[in-house]
DNA sequence: GCAAGTAGTTACCTTATGGTAAGTATTGAG
DNA sequence: CTCAATACTTACCATAAGGTAACTACTTGC
């Protein structure tokens, strides 16, 4: 996946290279419902995220330019994190990716459904 | 990204679990717009793919549903690749991808065109 | 008997990625 | 003087992913 060998032959590839990777997407659904929210708040919602790649989540999605970061010099410091408008365009998008993820995880369920009733 | 790390907290993310990764999503596109391609064709419109990387992807892209595979036992074998019915599904998704895409490229484009000329 | 042509497979190596655990900075509270 | 709280860093390790190159199978044609 790196810049080297991640070709840029197809305008949708180079644009998931943005948003995909374990978390980012579920990162971003959980900015696109907030105002705001704080490194912790983050991590308290995705528990099984370390402050590593989260941090190197954010950092990426804030390279993309998809994600504000807000370092407030408290203390302890906080660091308040939001969609920019770009990113916040994305919601669209995703919510196009949810229907058709959606859809079809209720079809497979459906058959699964159908074939225990079969199989009794 | 293995299936035991990767979460389920987020339907957006298995979907995009199927079809992410280096070249997946331009297997996609090139099969969106042919009735069928041959192995042999796809490696040849993908230059810089290797014959292992471009198996790979192709058996996972089965193996999720999306592309058929299909063997005529000639001599020598030919093997056509087409997208199912949901891998046509998401040539709509594709095309919102690539609509947003192309244009945030117009945009930075536009903006570098326009430090240039501030630079001068 | 040997090369050609298709669609892979296999072995081996290198790099990238992610996980865990511990450490850093700052300062007010006890 | 030490702890707590927040938001990270850093070091180290294990696994996964990708790259290259060589090899396979099968039959036709020379």
């Amino acid at each position: 996946m790196s810049p080297k060998h991640y070709p840029n032959l197809c305008p949708i590839e180079s644009f998931l290279g943005h948003i995909m990777g374990p978390w980012t997407p579920y990162i971003l659904w959980l900015l696109s419902n907030e105002e705001s929210l704080r490194f912790g708040q983050i991590a308290a919602l995705i528990p099984d995220i370390s402050a590593k790649v989260l941090t190197d989540r954010l950092r990426k999605l804030e390279a993309s330019g998809l994600v504000n970061r807000d370092y407030q010099p408290t203390v302890p410091p906080t660091v308040y994190y939001s969609l920019t408008e770009r990113g916040a365009e994305l919601h669209g998008v995703l919510q196009g990716l949810n229907k058709v993820a959606i859809r079809w995880d209720e079809e497979d369920r459906q058959k699964e459904g159908d074939a225990e009733i079969a199989a009794e």
